[in-house]
DNA sequence: GTCCAGGGAATCA
DNA sequence: TGATTCCATGGA
């Protein structure tokens, strides 16, 4: 087992985990958090300033394990500069950053993320988590990490391999063949992954709403929340749009509010952090609902 | 039984 | 273009 400590005021693992970026995390009973990323099994604890990860790869490689954990939590961005920035634009904002000051967002692999926020459609996170588990198990690689075993995300070779059927027995209702027919295209290259990073965030949209089951929200969430790493796009779902209707719109029916009127603000307000502003926002409002 | 969930696609006006 | 409807599933 590899151990790798570091000292950050701008990491708190609950609201890493729970923020909704990622779904295959869990806390722990002393409050740590364990999931798995790329091949790595990890546990996360923090204690007072320093985070400590626990855990092992698939290599037993420990300075590779070491840079995945560094480009996996961000830790070469400024955070604290970051939410200096946001907290100056309003109140509300500063309110929702102070909230969620332990939030970094994640560089998550590109396919995993893709696949997940199809799945996250018209969906609940414990669902989602739920369905993205019994994937892993079912076509991921096996992990051991303190006597238990773990499952990776499957590649795109190994989750090609599902049928629509295989994949509706896992519960994923009407996006499995939003699921399978993007597992086609990205294996057979119809649009390579690989090309993707090197386009500006507009052109990078069309391509990737061309995946099915990829609209304008689950988009930007990829974007956003993927090692695209965009934090000029702004996901707008039920929660975001009732957080903006409260803070800024104040409609009576949030139902009418539209999206094209949240975006302007967003763009006005926020400019090109308006990413990592939408995800305070997110966090903060599925707190007082709660 | 009804409503809702990190929406998208098909259909209709 | 813009608004409605349908889509599986499970928990509240």
């Amino acid at each position: 087992m590899f151990k790798y400590e570091i000292e950050s005021k701008s990491l708190t693992p609950k609201d890493v985990f729970e923020c909704g970026q990622c779904f295959r995390w869990d806390e722990n009973d002393d409050g740590s958090y364990t999931g798995v990323f790329k091949d790595c099994v990890l546990t996360v604890k923090k204690h007072g300033d320093k985070i400590t990860f626990c855990g092992i790869n698939k290599e037993k490689d420990f300075e590779k394990f070491k840079n995945d954990i560094i480009d996996y939590f961000d830790l070469n961005r400024d955070y604290e500069t970051i939410k200096n920035k946001l907290s100056k634009i309003d109140d509300n904002l500063k309110k929702s950053v102070e909230y969620g000051s332990g939030i970094r967002i994640l560089n998550q692999e590109l396919f995993e993320t893709i696949i997940s926020f199809i799945i996250s459609a018209n969906n609940n996170i414990p669902r989602i988590k739920g369905i993205i588990k019994r994937i892993s198990e079912n076509y991921g690689e096996q992990i051991e990490f303190n006597g238990n075993i773990f499952y990776t995300f499957p590649t795109v070779e190994e989750l090609s391999k599902a049928s629509v059927e295989d994949l509706r027995k896992l519960g994923l209702g009407f996006r499995d063949k939003r699921v399978y027919d993007t597992c086609q295209m990205i294996k057979n290259k119809e649009i390579d992954l690989e090309n993707l990073s090197k386009l500006d965030t507009k052109d990078l949209r069309i391509v990737m709403m061309k995946f099915p089951g990829v609209g304008p929200k689950v988009c930007d969430c990829i974007l956003l929340f993927s090692t695209l790493k965009r934090f000029d796009v702004f996901p707008i779902d039920v929660w975001v749009r009732r957080v903006m209707n409260e803070l800024y719109i104040h409609n009576p029916d949030e139902n009418k509010v539209s999206k094209i009127q949240i975006q302007k603000l967003a763009d006005e307000k926020y400019g090109d952090l308006q990413g990592l502003a939408q995800q305070y926002l997110f966090y903060w409002e599925r707190s007082l609902n709660k």
